[in-house]
DNA sequence: TAAACTAATAACCAATTAGTCATTAATCGC
DNA sequence: GCGATTAATGACTAATTGGTTATTAGTTTA
């Protein structure tokens, strides 16, 4: 009789219910990011979490619920501490917006949450559920917090006054702009004619928002 | 014998070599805009356009071919009179800068070539050639004319000096997030709360730019 | 250790779609 | 008219993929 060897196999099927889920955003997180949502398989963000197809679409009714699993976990679950951050502010309110927008590009444009907003803005048109859901949860609190920073700029007479609601768009538009560029052209296009520098377009930025292009008379 | 029907049939089949090009590229490129490029069918392309799948095929080699196309007839066809245009302005670069954004949101930005561009943004990951074929087509030239301008105003003393290479994207970021806005979240999202309103906003934009937040002191 | 429970699997289905090609029918030159 | 030419067709292929389900095998409990 052959002795059994004694190595001890990891089992073909191991059970791990809890951990599943996360795991599975996990894969879809960066295949998402990588490929975009129609053009992630289901399948290959199963195997990337070391699981069968099957057993995604038991923890994930569909493709769009996992989807809204990996907003919910990598940007919803942002905005918290932004907010405290806001109420807490010590200082101008220039200061305060050289602040927030250096903080939304650390926290968020460079990483993995950015590419989901590129995302979003990319299928929106394909996906109205997405893009309904992704406004509640998203560009709404997001708009909120920067007309806050401008309002107490323009109370405290520090900014000049402003049509509110368009300004925000003035503030939003080199973010996502920044955040646009990195996760599509970025990539691909040859990087000698155009060198974005996130940190140093930033700061050029908030100068110029600030301060305007025009030089003091 | 029963007398044949006096109606002029129109024929099942039309031979019109000249004008089919043409006719394909606009139904591509109203496709392309609602659905995106990997989503747009080319049946439907074909059957919008009036003729088979097969009749594609025989004028254009493959989907890509007929993007390529689509881009030359509405966005490369774009610069030349934009150069005129700037080698003659007469007046500030305050001025210029400002008739250059409102100009290329009339001429691109809120046209059917708006759609393409947010296009190409949206999707050059999955097709590199693609991306690679629109940095040279617009993303080259388009750079080369914005940079002419701030150097104009830098020169003449208007503009204080700056990093040209990063204020090309101040200037570009702004457009196109307008038109990313228009062409994704824009649809699907309530007007109530969003309300953009383009034009109202570049007056905004181009006031912010030259002269900054800031109140005077 | 044996039965019950359920997490995980993989084969399967139905629908989709870029691109091909043999066939058909307008049109042209004579 | 009549054959020759070629624009146009549509049936076909081969590959893909979201989601389903009957089956399998860890795990637990008694």
């Amino acid at each position: 009789m052959p002795s059994r060897p004694t190595v001890i196999e990891t089992p073909r099927r191991t059970r791990r219910k809890e951990t599943r889920p996360g795991e599975l955003i996990e894969a879809a997180l960066n295949l998402f990011i990588e490929k975009g949502f129609a053009a992630t398989k289901s399948e290959e963000v199963a195997q990337r979490a070391g699981v069968s197809k099957g057993t995604l679409f038991l923890y994930f009714a569909t493709k769009e619920d996992l989807f809204k699993a990996v907003v919910r976990d990598n940007i919803s679950s942002l905005f918290p501490s932004w907010n405290d951050e806001l109420a807490n502010f010590k200082g101008s309110c220039g200061e305060m917006l050289a602040y927030a927008m250096n903080s939304w590009w650390h926290s968020m444009g460079k990483t993995k949450a950015g590419g989901i907003v590129k995302l979003v803005m990319s299928e929106a048109q394909n996906f109205p559920d997405i893009a309904l859901f992704y406004q509640q949860e998203v560009i709404t609190p997001g708009t909120q917090l920067l007309k806050k920073i401008l309002q107490r700029g323009v109370d405290s007479g520090e900014f000049r006054s402003l049509d509110l609601e368009q300004a925000v768009f003035t503030l939003v538009a080199p973010m996502i702009y920044l955040m646009m560029w990195n996760n599509s052209m970025g990539c691909c296009v040859s990087t000698v004619n155009q060198d974005m520098k996130p940190e140093q377009f930033i700061q050029l930025q908030v100068d110029v928002l600030l301060n305007g292009l025009k030089a003091k008379q």
